[in-house]
DNA sequence: TAGTTACGTAAGACTCTGCTAACATATGTG
DNA sequence: CACATATGTTAGCAGAGTCTTACGTAACTA
């Protein structure tokens, strides 16, 4: 449920490139959105929201300007996920049984 | 663009238990549809066309039936990808310039 | 206040996705 | 051959996603 919205998230270059650019320095809106000379400002603005609504990024606001940066706890979760996905989900994966019966939505 | 296939993949908590179901064992399609009460059989038969379009998934047929099994090779690409993007492409964020210019689709 | 800058939002086009119901196909079994 | 079994495929639908164009809005600036 919340692992398929950020999942769903990384599953898009530009938006992979967004989280690069804005991993390690807050950058406004209009900055990201000159690295896509491709696009609109405008599809860039609704990856931000997809960013923003699956908690990946963080905005600040500064006078017309908002700050974007990447909020580095949800991907500490995302890769935690990931990580007993590989390694839990996968070896031990008798338990399935129970865990399908249990959730049945996600895991 | 590859990655993006893998990533949207794996963005479906039916199909990461598919992918859990099978990781070990191989499953004819029946038997991975059992596991998945509330939905038709033929959503997912079309799961497991994703899954193995994708490469996750390897189909072997015997008789009538098709036999799945992860392609471990697979998923190993994948993690590594996401190794290196968590680590790489995120703490020498520096060299994201090039990189953008470089593909502009992927990475 | 008028104009500019930096953004988001709304609407529409088009595509993709996940699903069901119904049909097609292939392979054993009597 | 006729029938059941195991599975894919197609049509169709509702909803989501990506993109563009056009418009709305908030905040500086002269």
């Amino acid at each position: 449920m919340c692992m398929d919205a950020l999942l769903r998230a990384i599953a898009e270059s530009k938006r992979r490139d967004i989280i690069r650019l804005t991993w390690a320095r807050e950058l406004a809106a209009a900055e990201i959105a000159d690295y896509f000379p491709d696009v609109t400002r405008s599809a860039i603005s609704q990856h931000l929201s997809v960013l923003k609504g699956s908690g990946i990024l963080h905005e600040r606001r500064d006078g017309t300007r908002r700050l974007y940066r990447v909020n580095r706890g949800e991907i500490v979760k995302l890769r935690a996920f990931l990580e007993s996905f590989w390694s839990d989900g996968l070896e031990r994966f008798h338990d399935l049984d129970e865990t399908i019966e249990a959730s049945g939505t996600d895991a």
